[in-house]
DNA sequence: CCGGATCCAGAGGGATACTG
DNA sequence: CAGTATCCCTCTGGATCCGG
């Protein structure tokens, strides 16, 4: 019998590719800056730092779990450092880091793609789900 | 009572914000681009047209439902172009447009961030996960 | 005030079988 | 060869309650 069938083989071929995408650093970018809230979060604190409720506040469609979890991923890698005053109830202030300003200007260039060449797309998509061939 | 409830405001503002989501280009872009495959596809057909079975040989981890309904995304947005041949066998060839190729820089700038700011954010997290405060 | 823990629904992704 | 249709399962994201 073979060593392995087709099914495993590709089975396998999976397991490490999405091993390689775990390890791929374009891909945590990727999979970084296209989190829901990362991008919110990561433009509110460009003017400078913010405390929790009122990151919170501005942030408006994210539950607490939604920004907790994001914040803290966002600590992790360094994009952003978390300050904890320990008053009576508890401050915490987020700051971007510089680390973190660097990140701005892919998501400047991205937004450029996006507003120089989405009507393109939009039309595309049109043409397409109107049955256009060519 | 009052017109809404604290759950029920903030579940209208998660909507509303979905709802921009939806609208917004660069998020849109974004959605594209993280989208597991797609970075594969483009990469794939950067150096000229392929067949669909050639390209799932060569993206052996994605199932073709997964191909399929990637390149089918692709398509419509007017990223790459599918030509049917009706030969006895079927051939349909894909090919990367114009506009999809000016997608290419952009992943290529990400890729760049990535690789250059990498190590930083893993140092970040090696120093997150010590715990280390400052 | 900040956020951890738990539970739950819905979307995304995959295996398999079938069609032109 | 190049898909389409179906079922299933995991994984993300949200509500809610509880603790420091």
């Amino acid at each position: 019998m073979a060593t392995l069938s087709a099914a495993q083989l590709r089975e396998r071929q999976r397991d490490e590719y999405n091993a390689f995408l775990a390890q791929c650093p374009g891909h945590q970018l990727l999979a970084t800056l296209s989190d829901k809230w990362v991008t919110l979060v990561l433009a509110a604190l460009a003017d400078g730092p913010r405390r929790y409720s009122d990151l919170s506040r501005t942030i408006s469609g994210a539950s607490q779990k939604m920004l907790t979890q994001t914040l803290r991923k966002l600590e992790r890698d360094g994009l952003l450092a978390r300050t904890v005053t320990p008053s009576v109830p508890v401050r915490v202030d987020y700051e971007i880091t510089a680390l973190g300003r660097t990140l701005l200007p892919i998501q400047q260039a991205i937004k450029h793609w996006a507003e120089t060449h989405i009507e393109q797309v939009h039309r595309a998509r049109a043409a397409y789900d109107r049955g256009d061939a060519g």
